[in-house]
DNA sequence: TGCAATATATAAGTTACTTAAATATATGAA
DNA sequence: TTCATATATTTAAGTAACTTATATATTGCA
């Protein structure tokens, strides 16, 4: 497992991904993607992803449907055309920063003409 | 510039992998050392390096070396022993994370043998 | 019947930061 | 000479993104 600290920062960045890859999801649905996608390395705890979806649907990023499914109620999210432009920019920022910490755990001396 | 919320959490491992990989450094010198390797996308503010420099200290992991340099006051931090130990695994974890962001911003469907 | 998995919600607490302000010297430009 | 910029460190106060803990409810397996 990473450090929650590590991941921290990078949470909304990642729950907009995971939706963006596989169009309509609920939360439950999400930790589960993340699990999988990382082996389970990235654990989203619920106390995390639910605040986080609510605020993101709140900034009009994601819109929400509810659904009965076996006496449960799901609430599924996705993107709105804002939260399209939205992740778009994020994973922009978030390959810059993979990018960037590459270049601190991995520098390369002889690379000058980057 | 990256967000600093991305950032956040990689700080400390930030730190001590560059004095690791340059021996013994002042915290200024630090600043500069990792905007030149991720070319100007990663600044740390001086109200973040210093707290985490004296925490550092506090716990083992670096000693300080007080230097007078032109009429300053340079402070020159390196790793301990303790301190190695510490990198290492910082840098094993850190790892992973990249692995774990990269598989999540670029998935591999295909690479069912992982 | 009792536990694990499924599914969402939220209040209270922590902490790693940011922002801002303080201090001091050297250097080059106007 | 005076102003801005770069060098160099310190620390107080504030923020917000989390963690932890708790609550609720159903399904299915042993």
């Amino acid at each position: 497992m990473i450090s929650t600290d590590l991941i921290k920062g990078s949470l909304k960045t990642i729950v907009l991904k995971v939706l963006k890859e596989n169009g309509r999801m609920y939360g439950y649905e999400i930790t589960r993607k993340v699990e999988e996608l990382t082996q389970g390395k990235i654990r989203l705890t619920y106390g995390a992803l639910y605040p986080v979806l609510h605020k993101l649907e709140s900034e009009g990023v994601l819109v929400t449907e509810s659904e009965n499914f076996n006496n449960r109620i799901r609430i599924y999210y996705s993107l709105t055309e804002k939260g399209h432009s939205v992740v778009t920019e994020k994973i922009r920022e978030m390959k810059e920063f993979i990018d960037s910490l590459q270049s601190i755990v991995n520098p390369q001396p002889g690379l000058s003409h980057a």
